[in-house]
DNA sequence: TTTGCCAATACCTGAAAGGTATCGCATGAC
DNA sequence: GTCATGCGATACCTTTCAGGTATTGGCAAA
């Protein structure tokens, strides 16, 4: 059995006419004729009365029809969908991020694309580095937006942006009243670092810093990601190191301030396995690197302007 | 687009693996590979992510499959349903009969369809001959069971059985007196009969009857159709004569008693257009044939013990 | 580096679908 | 009754395409 076939007979039954039917379906009335005899032969069913020179559709005929209607109906919706997903124009995108990028550009990336792709549903998730590697390894999500990025030779990779690191100090008088502050000053404050494990980690990037500005600080916190961390901050546990982008978001507590000394930025990347080539990630690199592009040119621009 | 690519598709798509797909579908590796390939060309889509030695299903893969699953299943029951209805084993049939079968062999010939064909929809009306002709003709119905036998010969027919007319009196000490009346003796009786229109009818036959015997009836009462005629006389309004199966039925002021005199008998047959070669219709003469051999070896063998 | 597995490709063969011409049969006109 | 007409079925040819065998290519494990 074929879907030619159904249609054949569809047209057959619809027509009442071979001679029409043949002509609808765009060819020669023998073989049409041959291919609804095959059809009934196959079921060893009379599907028309052929008695006079009129046709009829027989019972046997009237509910094949109802079911070819329904048959290919759903293999039209079948084509359709599947090439949409197939598109990129629907289906799924596991997306997860490391606490700090929901300050930045991540969110717009992400209202982009879904305004590009409304039918895409997004999953979304956030872990650390860690995390994100196994998942992605894993399959578990399609897309990492890490800091830094991931080493990994498997993983088709997008730079967003660089950015500075800042302060991220306990609102008290102490750092309210400098003006300025040199970051191999801190040696005798807690730093509050994250992620706890593994290391070496980003809290390995800021030993680093400290270790560049002559000294190793006095009390370590350690934390599982950057949401906890500020919120140690906040009551005062110590102060922390962040990318600049998170003082957008204000916090009580927590005063955001630049320093003097070593500072070796950061940067948010985005990761998919090479494997991956789902349309649906291949659609958020593109956009992604679209706003990348465009993040980039205008820090230049408003570099150049100071 | 082809039902032989759906199963090929879903067979790989079950097995993830070419080559055990292959032995299941009974083919060789090769040409399930190009059906495949035909398939993702045809969907502009890619259905497997062939990375690795590993096989899986893309997103756009996984809905077609549980579209092609449902296809699929829907086909199978298109094909056993049209199969069946096919064979007569489903489906409808619509039968009309005269209202004085309803009391003979009819109801066993349709009991014994009903157990032989459980699945196939009865729908049962009773109307007068005139009206099972036409309605035979216009294709309301598919059978048709008169009395008598419907003169056209564009139907298929068949005797169902042959009986003896009695008569249907009123109550009254008058008739129920008599040990046995004479057919000639009942020329100052009113007669009712049926059906008025169109005539000739099987009143006529009646009307026969009478000349035969050698008088006009004294009066004479037309109703449309036995049970109405009937209903006339349990009032008192005259006699009628019936098939001698309606006396099986015994009625409140009605008595059925033989008489001696011409007796031309009635037949009951039932019609189907010739070219009506539907199986429910063939089944249904097959079983009426069956139980017109039987009734009528049952009347010899009564009739030879007498 | 080699071996083995597995899908893809090359090439051939055969079945089947489509086309043209024609037949057979019924219907309706004269 | 005969003839013309309409329509589905059949005969025969051509072309397309699905399937088979042999082989290649690429990746992974030994």
């Amino acid at each position: 059995m074929e879907f030619k076939r159904l249609r054949y007979f569809l047209a057959v039954a619809e027509e009442l006419h071979f001679g029409r039917a043949a002509t609808r379906l765009d060819m020669a009335q023998p073989p049409l004729s041959r291919q609804i005899a095959a059809l009934e032969a196959e079921l060893g069913v009379q599907l028309f009365d052929r008695s006079r020179s009129q046709i009829r559709l027989t019972q046997a005929g009237q509910t094949l029809q109802e079911h070819a209607r329904q048959i290919l109906a759903r293999l039209d919706a079948a084509y359709r969908e599947t090439k949409l997903i197939g598109a990129g124009g629907a289906g799924r995108l596991r997306i997860a991020f490391v606490g700090s990028a929901s300050h930045g550009i991540l969110p717009n990336l992400i209202k982009a694309f879904r305004s590009a792709y409304p039918e895409v549903e997004l999953a979304l998730s956030s872990m650390n580095n860690a995390d994100l590697q196994r998942a992605l390894v894993q399959r578990e999500i399609d897309v990492a937006v890490a800091r830094p990025e991931l080493k990994d030779e498997e993983f088709r990779r997008e730079l967003l942006y660089r950015e500075k690191l800042i302060l991220a100090l306990p609102d008290t008088p102490h750092f309210a009243a400098q003006a300025e502050i040199r970051f191999a000053d801190l040696a005798d404050q807690t730093f509050v670092l994250y992620p706890r494990r593994p290391r070496p980690s980003y809290a390995d990037v800021v030993l680093g810093i400290c270790a560049r500005e002559g000294f190793q600080p006095a009390r370590l916190e350690l934390t599982q990601d950057f949401q906890s961390a500020i919120s140690l901050v906040s009551v005062g546990v110590g102060l922390s190191v962040a990318p600049e982008s998170v003082a957008r978001t204000q916090r009580p507590g927590v005063i955001y301030r630049p320093y003097v000394g070593f500072n070796p930025g950061t940067a948010l990347t985005i990761h998919a396995r090479l494997d991956n080539r789902a349309p649906q990630v291949m659609n958020f690199f593109g956009i992604a690197r679209k706003h990348a592009r465009r993040h980039a040119q205008e820090r230049k621009t408003a570099q150049d302007a100071s």
